[in-house]
DNA sequence: CTTGGCATGTAAACTGTTACATGATTCT
DNA sequence: AGAATCATGTAACAGTTTACATGCCAAG
């Protein structure tokens, strides 16, 4: 299962709570590996059973205890295994376009206008990783060393954003002027 | 379930079987819809049931009848309905980024590899999804018009295949000459 | 003689989503 | 007064993947 590595990945590199782990991956991996928190808990779980995780027990008071997970050896060695297999084929699971793989259904009009719904809703996710990034690029260097692939997938993020910007903005141009 | 309106819109442009319909989404809807013949199949026993389609069994010799689904009035007002609703958010699913967000437990020269192992496959969907689109466009006008866009849809493919080689690109130069 | 295409399915296992549950604190 | 944040979970349901099942024909 993919989400325990990730978690594991996310941990390696500073350990965290359930709710942490769940804020951190909104903010990363989740861009790629959409994940909910109760998922997340279910995994840290499970995780901890096989031996790959430490919890250490912070009291709180009004409200749960904080429990923060750790790696152990045997986490470590375990994503690293992980790491030297194959990766499976991205998968991009999109309604909007079974729709529009549907517009002969649609007057020109109502295509044109979903499609700059489309548009406007990629520009802002676009935006949202270019303020992250924008953020990411002004810690201080070691925190910016430590998160470098973050940055990278980030990136990623940024250049598919603009792929969908731009084939939003052609096909309303090609049905804008008929 | 989207799959379901994915085949109604597949089948609302050409009646089919199961099986034509496994591989008409296989190069088309699959590739921003992942389905197995599995999941294909038992959404068409759905569809039936629910009055969205009507069946034509066509006897076969030495293999099972093939059954031809085409569309009822049923069928197109639910497909009709289903396409004036808004859609979810596109959900990307990609393991080899979990792997980059992890790279720092790999050397450069490993990253670089897994990297231009990355670039090369995305180089092959591309040159599959120019290879179809270049087929299309050679198609008779008729066809071509009625299958436009599924041929737009096909471009943001390209596109997007585009955006992943080039971050493989920039990422191996950024770890190769260090 | 083995692989791939044709043609349909069932069933179990795994993953992911949605709804429910609690309860104090802080912000609007 | 109501919403958001903090913090943990359970449970039911929906969806996806993998394994199993059959059996003929054509091509390499």
């Amino acid at each position: 299962m993919s989400l325990k590595h990730a978690l594991l990945g996310l941990i390696d590199l500073e350990p965290g709570s359930g709710y942490d782990l769940t804020q951190r991956i909104r903010n990363s991996i989740g861009f790629f590996w959409p994940s909910t928190h109760q998922q997340i808990y279910k995994a840290l779980h499970e995780l901890l059973h096989e031996g790959c995780l430490d919890v250490e027990e912070e009291p709180q008071q009004h409200r749960p205890d904080r429990r923060i997970y750790s790696m152990t050896q045997h986490g470590r060695e375990e994503l690293q295994r992980w790491l030297d297999k194959p990766s499976p084929p991205t998968k991009i699971r999109d309604a909007f376009l079974i729709r529009v793989f549907c517009a002969h259904l649609w007057d020109e009009a109502h295509l044109v206008e979903r499609l700059n719904d489309e548009q406007q809703r990629h520009q802002h996710v676009w935006e949202v990783y270019q303020r992250l990034a924008g953020r990411m690029d002004q810690w201080p260097e070691s925190r910016r060393k430590r998160y470098r692939f973050a940055r990278h997938t980030l990136q990623l993020g940024i250049y598919i954003e603009e792929a969908w910007q731009r084939w939003c903005r052609e096909l309303q141009e090609l049905y804008a002027d008929k």
